[in-house]
DNA sequence: CAATTGACGTAATGTTATAACATCACTATT
DNA sequence: AATAGTGATGTTATAACATTACGTCAATTG
């Protein structure tokens, strides 16, 4: 529920409903929630992830085509962001260090490349539900 | 055009049309191609794509909800991948060399999570057109 | 032979995302 | 005040991607 006052009426209203959110949650889920608060159509929505993206407050998990709240303070500085995902509790861990900016230099290198996004996401179980 | 005994004949029609392609092709423009080889409906292209990427000879792009033929061998045999995207020419390189599997190793250490699949895929300008 | 399995056929539907076009509110400039 | 520019918004329609549900058929195997 962090205010920012760069943030439209209806672009607070997404991350509002996204950082209360542990989970990712599609765009027509969003628009299912917030239809009480004004949203009519998908493309609100749509539009309104776009801005929270290119703020990095919201990632989008390419491979589940959903969204969620960045739980870092440092990913909205840019860094790349891999992120481990539970097939069952579908709890998301965004993993951020150097680790992860080695890697894609290196991959970048190899491959003679100037990268402008990337997208790492792992899936499996985690921990608390492999115990249980 | 790699041949397979175990292929059916539609899963080999998908898959030598994917062999010709160097680039990734969505569901629909494979079908697209192939209407005039029998195929009428999307389920008969995504159930032929579901079998070839469990055999590996297939991976599925999940940034691009697209699909390209396997570059290695080694792939074939498991072995995790990244994919280098060109935005401009669309061309893809697959890099699937220990870098790669020691990233996600160390990433599901720190995660203490049990992986079962993996999507690396990194967007920007290849070299050839940077240069062009 | 009966049962299982895997591939296939078809229609309908579900899900995700964008195009196209119009309007409104705000700001800066003339 | 009038003008023009910009970013957000509203609405409808449609494009693009993917699966459900149901049924058929042939090969395999217990």
């Amino acid at each position: 529920m962090t205010k920012s006052a760069e943030l439209s009426n209806k672009q607070q209203l997404v991350m509002d409903l996204l950082e209360k959110k542990p989970n990712p949650m599609s765009a027509y889920m969003i628009l299912d929630q917030l239809r009480d608060s004004g949203f009519r159509a998908p493309l609100q929505i749509y539009r309104a992830l776009e801005k929270l993206i290119g703020m990095g407050r919201v990632h989008r998990l390419e491979s589940l085509n959903a969204f969620i709240a960045c739980s870092h303070i440092s990913c909205e500085k840019g860094g790349a962001t891999a992120f481990v995902i539970c097939d069952r509790c579908e709890n998301v861990q965004e993993v951020c260090d150097e680790s992860v900016s080695l890697f894609l230099a290196g991959l970048t290198q190899k491959a003679k490349f100037r990268a402008s996004k990337s997208s790492i996401e792992l899936h499996g179980i985690c921990n608390a539900c492999e115990e249980a």
